[in-house]
RNA sequence: CGAGGUGUGGCUCAGUUUGGUAGAGCACUACGUUCGGGACGUAGGGGCCGCAGGUUCGAAUCCUGUCACCUCGACCA
């Protein structure tokens, strides 16, 4: 195969090979990060971070819609704080990364960096929430946030990482819970119309929620090599924290009472996401919402007279139509161009050369394949607007029968695990009674553990898969990152 | 935290078994020829071999220690 040629400059290896090497060469070969002295905290570069860029920009635009504002805490947490609410410091306090110095003087209490910033906001909330008028808050910040991870990843699984957390108060739970559903409602259409990665909506179980949590929601998606990965997650918190933090508001009846919060959250994680849901062999393939560079304009025979006249025409009117457009007029080959811009994920890519150019039109090709296809001159810009939708349905397709491929309904944990070694892995659906040891169980048997249950339900049967009860419901189980 | 692996120009690695003054390919610089799927020639520049000790006339190579990173597991966005 021409790829594993010696000549070939960064070659990636194949994911059938080795498919977590296969996510290492593309976040370092497409230039999305590189490694700094410190375990697990990366540098996210240029190209990496337009990606993410892009990615706030659409999700703060949701928020905005939805009436939620920015605001910036602080990234110290005294202990004390952290300390207030019992489940949520036990659940943190393994992961947290403490600051005892401050200069050469030993501070009186140490402080944690924000781990997440429930406490925070709670503290914040406890000064400002007074009456049922000043509620509700709807406040988002977009931080970075350190957990003190043993094994690291880029993207997937790093020391610091890069985040946006919503935190939101109300005064009746119904709100709250509103919100939560909403919130988890709002992600689930960035990653499916933003980033062509079909989610299964779920709850997590009691096991598995966020410390603090009365219900915690999440997204799972479901990665090429059939690994879950959590996408984004929302928290419905009743009044816990309000009272751990004593935060109290006068109704309309001039009674006191305790509001009802939420939070919800989604990382750079998605990035990595991406890149797994999406990427083959060749390299990166970014869903054009998020994309930095949409088209590349490739010129051939650049030196011929008029060539990269007409490219740069061409680059100006897509430029002009909003679309991210780069033209390489580097002295690197047209070959060379082809491969490294398929490595970077570019969607669409527009050839003009001089017989194109005779011909009043050009060449474009498409990161998802297919023939390369004429198209006239005066027609460019639309056509390149419909191919990038079509690239996003096609990814979407593609990701979608990925997963419906992957996932096995099963009523047994025999079953499970023959399914998992004659298939692979992918999404296990099987019913539940709802006893914490069942779902040990299947964890220990088949090295499966739960990942949600997913709010569209189906009846399998009326058998928990593990011990054979009576079933509660139907939880989706996979392997997760 | 358990198990493996790796540290040698910017990158990928050879050299380590058997110690003898540091190599290749790619990348980079200049010039020329090329240019529709990872072009070629010529000439260049660039490395206290992760770090610290030790053995030795002499250490990238042997010994001891240490640090870091990667992968896989258990746990977590």
């Amino acid at each position: 195969m021409a790829k594993n040629d010696k000549k070939m400059v960064g070659a990636i290896t194949s994911m059938e090979e080795d498919f977590a090497q296969w996510y290492t060469d593309i976040v370092k070969k497409a230039e999305l990060v590189a490694y700094t002295s410190v375990k697990g905290c990366m540098v996210i570069r240029p190209y990496g971070y337009a990606i993410w860029e892009n990615i706030q920009h659409i999700l703060d635009t949701m928020f905005k819609e939805t009436g939620h504002e920015n605001v910036n805490m602080p990234m110290f947490i005294p202990e004390s704080l952290l300390q207030k609410e019992k489940d949520h410091v036990e659940g943190f306090a393994p992961e947290v990364a403490w600051v005892t110095m401050g200069g050469a003087a030993k501070l009186e209490e140490r402080l944690c960096v924000r781990p997440t910033s429930e406490t925070l906001f709670c503290d914040h909330y406890k000064d400002i929430v007074h009456s049922y008028r000043d509620l509700p808050k709807l406040y988002n910040q977009w931080v970075s946030v350190v957990r003190w991870e043993k094994t690291t990843r880029p993207f997937l699984r790093s020391r610091e990482f890069l985040w946006q957390e919503g935190h939101t108060i109300h005064a009746t739970a119904e709100e709250a819970i509103e919100e939560t559903e909403r919130m988890l409602d709002v992600y689930t259409r960035f990653c499916e119309e933003s980033l062509a990665m079909p989610v299964v909506k779920g709850k997590k179980t009691e096991s598995d929620k966020f410390a603090g949590a009365v219900s915690t929601y999440a997204i799972e998606a479901l990665m090429h090599d059939g690994k879950a990965l959590q996408a984004g997650t929302s928290h419905y918190f009743g009044d816990g924290f309000a009272k751990a933090f004593d935060i109290q508001y006068a109704d309309k009846d001039n009674t006191l009472k305790y509001p009802h919060q939420t939070s919800w959250g989604v990382t750079t994680r998605l990035i990595g996401a991406i890149i797994m849901t999406h990427g083959d062999d060749s390299g990166l393939v970014l869903p054009p919402a998020v994309a930095p560079i949409q088209v590349v304009i490739v010129p051939a025979a650049m030196h011929k007279e008029g060539v990269l006249d007409k490219a740069r025409e061409l680059y100006a009117q897509l430029k002009a139509a909003g679309i991210r457009v780069k033209l390489d007029d580097t002295e690197n080959s047209p070959g060379w161009k082809f491969a490294e811009y398929e490595m970077r994920g570019v969607p669409v890519r527009v050839e003009i050369g001089p017989r194109d150019i005779a011909a009043g039109q050009c060449m474009i090709a498409l990161r998802t394949g297919g023939e390369k296809t004429a198209v006239p001159l005066e027609s460019l810009v639309q056509t390149v607007q419909d191919k990038l939708r079509e690239v996003h349905d096609v990814m979407y397709q593609r990701a979608l029968e990925n997963r419906e491929k992957r996932t096995y309904p099963c009523t047994t944990t025999e079953e499970i695990t023959q399914v998992l070694e004659e298939r692979g892995d992918g999404f296990i659906e099987a019913m539940w009674c709802g006893d914490e040891a069942c779902e040990d169980a299947v964890k220990e048997r088949t090295g499966v553990g739960s990942r949600c249950i997913p709010l569209a339900q189906k009846q399998l049967s009326d058998k928990c898969v593990c011990c054979g009860k009576p079933a509660r419901c139907m939880v989706l189980w996979g392997k997760a990152y």
